[in-house]
DNA sequence: TTGTACGCGTTATCAG
DNA sequence: CTGATAACGCGTACAA
């Protein structure tokens, strides 16, 4: 006990030291160090002792130096994201990696790729400092960093519209996704369902909106009007009126976000339509409001921390030479409340 | 162009082959990269051209093993608040820490401080890995750190209740919100101010409740009836309930936190009575739902990016042994919505 | 199974 | 102002 903490007091002691202390060489010191298979028992005793004796800590930066491993994996949010972790979207991702990495011997270190440093980011993650790196985009296809993967083991979270060759990538199921909210909606005895998507120049917005197709129809249901809008609030009002316009007997609505399904909601009161009675309605995201509107919004909730665990694993079975799901997609969760 | 791509191609470069390249030896490559001073123009020039032509970047390990610095700054993050990111108040900060990192020379790497790991983490801290650690603690008083600042520079973000000595702080200032958020339902007219103070062991309880207090006092105002609640929703509506009981010419409530507010909030519809008109609200902390809940928050918004950039700043600081101020106080901000 | 010796890329000391 | 050269702490062929 003493013995530590004077040890701590003095500065971490070197591998050398423990050498002379245990009475080997500081190869073998090393060895047992690292977890290498050819020590006698007797030595590993021994050594083991005196590092704990003398409280040592093996010095990152001269491991890395002889080794050239870093024990180092970069995270990257692109600065598209600045308001990233108002996002609980990007939050939560970071936590999922985070907390995963610290159960392994890797460290975390975060970089904000903005616009005045993409070099210098690039340069960074090229010039050794660490052993791979998590590239987090959001919706947006952003793929500033497409071709790191070339260099340097990487992985990415969320899927950029076209395919990435060669890439390995952790995304959400939204196809999957929206799939089910809409057989939420069917087993509700909904007929006419109608769908608000978003903007089909980005990934969620196409996938979810195939999903909503795909219910339909392996339920022998004919898709019900659709308008497609830009994921905001005033978007979701819009498209809602129309659809009322274009179809009156619509009795289950899809809107491909929940501020859209917001947006949908004030549309129908305005209507005199009950929700969920006359129109049920499910969103996507469940975000923060979702569960303190009127009605509660039914929706689908995504499983980031997941993803950010999933993301860290892979990972770091990337890097250690595993083998490796080129894509994982990751399933969300219906969280049903008053709205449908 | 070519060059530089090929330079990174083919790995980076060492500063012994900048050296060559620029025909001068390897220390005053060293010198130039460092910004001595004391290297002939033509020398620096001459070095700098290599540089860029090869493309080099300095090796962080070598570099941290020859000089015994890492460029690296820890953030370390109880587990307490393993919830953390769901949390904006921590993801803010985080953000701001990151970003302003980014400015710096210093790189982030995230502990997340769980139980399983504290020893592992002090280590870590310890173990020379970092030049210094950030630690942010909630409004609990978590002080599983506190001794850290005499071996390391350490800045904490927040202040744990018994003051901690030579510790260096940054924190928001409770006192100067909670009496400003009083002050703002002072100048509306009310003469008649409760309050829902937080539990008193913590420090923003304490601290928000003497604001109020203060705020009252300087305004010659006789303080309301005050109930305390542990800064949930049901404690606040229970607490309001009891308010009005004690006494129903109230005609302003302060809440230490929007969760209790809002609890307060039913409190009041279920009286009666109308907010702002007969009873003016003011909550604290901007949460996530105060802007969509009916009527809209008026509320206390925290500084957490500027907190997480001013911790950023003031760690460096220290580290580069320049003064700092042992405590900084920020600011929060009075949003003006509806219910006051 | 263990030890020797060299190398990893920089910084820092000390002559020159 | 500049150049040798010795650390820095550890991994690892190679030899024993």
């Amino acid at each position: 006990m003493a013995d530590k903490a004077e040890a701590v007091r003095r500065g971490i002691p070197t591998l050398e030291e423990v050498a002379t202390r245990a009475g080997v060489s500081r190869a073998t010191v090393s060895r047992v160090v690292n977890g290498h298979p050819t020590v006698r028992p007797e030595a590993v005793e021994s050594v083991n002792r005196a590092i704990d004796e003398l409280g040592y800590v093996p010095n990152r930066a001269a491991r890395s130096l002889a080794s050239n491993r870093t024990q180092a994996i970069a995270l990257v949010v692109p600065e598209t994201a600045a308001r990233i972790f108002a996002d609980p979207f990007f939050a939560s991702v970071v936590q999922g990696v985070a907390t995963t990495l610290n159960d392994t011997d890797y460290t975390l270190t975060m970089l904000i790729g903005s616009e005045n440093n993409a070099a210098k980011t690039r340069r960074y993650l090229l010039g050794g400092n660490v052993d791979g790196a998590i590239v987090i985009s959001h919706h947006t296809g952003d793929h500033s960093y497409k071709d790191l993967g070339q260099v340097l083991p990487v992985v990415f979270g969320g899927r950029p519209l076209g395919d990435s060759p060669g890439a390995v990538v952790v995304d959400v199921d939204n196809v999957d996704g929206a799939s089910r909210a809409v057989t939420h909606l069917i087993g509700r005895g909904c007929r006419h369902i109608a769908a608000i998507s978003g903007p089909q120049d980005m990934r969620p917005g196409v996938d979810r909106r195939l999903g909503w197709q795909e219910a339909l129809l392996m339920a022998g249901l004919t898709p019900g009007p659709e308008v497609v809008g830009d994921f905001s609030t005033e978007s979701g009002l819009a498209a809602a009126r129309r659809l009322l316009e274009l179809d009156p007997t619509v009795d289950g609505l899809f809107a491909a976000n929940d501020q859209m399904a917001m947006g949908a909601l004030q549309a129908l009161r305005e209507a005199g339509l009950h929700v969920p009675d006359d129109v049920a309605v499910v969103g996507y995201d469940d975000s923060f409001f979702s569960s303190t509107i009127e009605p509660p919004l039914t929706t689908m909730r995504q499983p980031m921390i997941a993803m950010g665990s999933e993301l860290a694993t892979t990972l770091v079975a990337l890097i250690e030479g595993r083998p490796v799901d080129p894509v994982t997609l990751l399933r969300a969760k219906l969280v049903v409340r008053a709205s449908a």
